[in-house]
DNA sequence: TTTTTATACTAAAACGTTTTAGTATGTTTG
DNA sequence: CAAACATACTAAAACGTTTTAGTATAAAAA
């Protein structure tokens, strides 16, 4: 019923070879290691013939390699991070590596404890969209040398590599454009927070509404009523308290659609009359109607980024000896929702 | 730099005492195997000093278990995927379970190249969506005694557990409630697939206008014109050739979308005045306008149940001793597109 | 008193690899 | 003709656990 699989031992017992043998020109080191073509040859094609699989979980063990990483993301049913988790994954495999994708919520409890989940040492690498407490936990990481890169948002005063967008210029742009559309009275409704992507976005917002001479309206909604699921009603009072609005950027997908969720309910009408942008894009934007401009991140690039910075600091002895700060550009996908009206 | 992890022998020979009674104590077996009251605090007590962690690879080697679950869906950044991959992924880490998700694309060879890619031995258990042509390889997962639960669709013939909905039961009430809605030229929108999802859903349709005494009108778009783009294109020259549908069901969630997105661009007073119906529902939909009525799966249910028949099977000697299939119900998102106009 | 049973602990094998430090033979070189 | 080198291969340790099959002593039963 349940066949052994062959082992490397079944290959050099039936040649009758010694394993280092079979494990020498089974890893290539045939030449290097003056094992002759015609052995060489009776390895392979016995191995291929039983179709040979090494064991991993040995190899692993040897090698203290697991070839797995971790992808730790705020919410991978999130479409931004699932999209970006369906390309990381195929960059990953292309390389040899399998990826666990885990979800934090953004809560810095889930964080840890699935940072030890994982047990720091039986996993290669980590890319960690960090929630706001756990810079400790990184530099814990950093110091026992396991390779971190922090994807979306980073520390101030922390040297870790990191693959981020310049969300700064990404909401000016977007404020701009609404501005240049002859909307004036332009709302942010971003969340309470002091991580690096945020505050970005804030004061990305902030510079563009002040250059032009408007005010800044603004609704920051505390991450726990978010939770909560209360951001609607945040969003309504804040429509109510603010009746000369006549557009709106929302600083998160999430935003968005709760957004447009109080939008339909409050006057389906407001929808066509106030001016809309999104941070993040979505499958459905673009079939809204109107249609919803939106800042589009670009998914290829980061997930690149991810693994050009992740394959060499899988061989580094030492992940702290240089570190790579990359920030992307991102693009306004401008839709009907953003336009004069 | 790089300080080594502690093992367990760091902690015998601390103690003075030798491997095995550690491992003993820290598996629980203490009492099992005559370990002293006093000495088992000891070994508990340095243990949690020094912040032992096992070393899961090495266990993983003796053991001969992994756990690490596969769940191979058909994409993860599809909607629907994506939030049941967050759901069992909370399920899978509270029973000990890491999860290795991953996409195939419905595609056979993508299949197979990540089912050999895992290796089989090195993963304790296998939740896959099938795609239309590894029955084989399925059926020689089960040979080699792995826990196999097929998703969302299964094969004909092939004794395998299964955790599915009622497709058919499921197209039957949504095709049945359009046409309580006054609506009697319903088209139907789907791939040209043999899979058992596909197929039910297309007869639950079929039963529904024919014991209605309407006509079924059927788009089968052919799987490779999809993953060419091509969908929009086929979409549009059905609904030009029948231009009498008043209602048009779509049977899965990314047809559902080429499909809004050509109404969009064709006639953006179409959407109101036809009556329509997605397959899987989609954050979304409840505010788009008009509102998408939607099939919707129960994605906790599904979770849960995957659980429920992984676990015995983790354990089990044999894995085709006895299979389930599940089978759950769906729930009719009613919302303004399918309402009579 | 001898035998059995219970208690407290351990040596060593095993899981399947990789890698270090060899050996044995033949071929050049000085 | 010995020393150096090249070729072809291997024994055994190591990675960190779990588990089998013990040993040694003390207490209870025969």
């Amino acid at each position: 019923m349940k066949k052994k699989p062959v082992s490397i031992r079944n290959i050099a017992d039936e040649l009758k070879i010694s394993v280092t043998t079979v494990s020498f020109v089974l890893n290539g080191k045939a030449k290097e290691k003056h094992i002759s073509k015609e052995l060489t040859k009776k390895v392979l094609d016995y191995a291929k013939l039983i179709n040979y699989r090494p064991n991993q979980i040995a190899q692993s063990l040897r090698t203290g390699k697991s070839k797995i990483l971790v992808f730790m993301m705020e919410d991978i049913s999130n479409n931004f991070f699932s999209k970006l988790a369906r390309i990381f994954e195929d960059i990953a495999y292309d390389k040899g590596y399998k990826v666990i994708f885990c979800s934090n919520e953004n809560d810095d409890e889930k964080s840890n404890e699935l940072i030890t989940l994982f047990n720091f040492r039986q996993v290669d690498g980590f890319i960690i969209v960090p929630s706001p407490g756990i810079k400790d936990t990184i530099e814990n990481l950093i110091k026992d040398n396991i390779p971190v890169i922090l994807l979306d948002r980073f520390f101030e005063g922390l040297d870790c590599n990191s693959v981020v967008i310049d969300n700064e210029q990404a909401s000016f742009d977007a404020t701009l454009h609404l501005i240049q559309n002859k909307f004036k009275n332009i709302g942010f409704i971003t969340t309470a927070s002091d991580q690096t992507q945020m505050m970005g976005r804030l004061s990305g917002y902030d510079k563009a509404v002040s250059q032009n001479n408007l005010k800044a309206i603004t609704l920051q909604i505390p991450y726990s009523e978010i939770n909560k699921g209360k951001s609607k009603e945040y969003i309504k009072e804040f429509l109510d308290q603010n009746p000369d609005l006549d557009a709106v950027f929302f600083a998160t997908n999430y935003l968005a659609q709760s957004g447009l969720e109080v939008f339909k309910v409050k006057n389906p009408k407001l929808i066509n009359e106030i001016g809309i942008i999104a941070f993040d894009d979505n499958d459905m934007f673009k079939i809204y109607d109107p249609a919803i401009t939106s800042v589009h991140q670009p998914l290829n690039e980061i997930s690149t980024a991810l693994m050009d910075v992740m394959l060499p600091l899988l061989k580094k002895k030492d992940v702290a000896e240089t570190t790579h700060q990359i920030m992307l550009k991102t693009e306004l996908i401008v839709r009907e929702s953003s336009l004069s009206k």
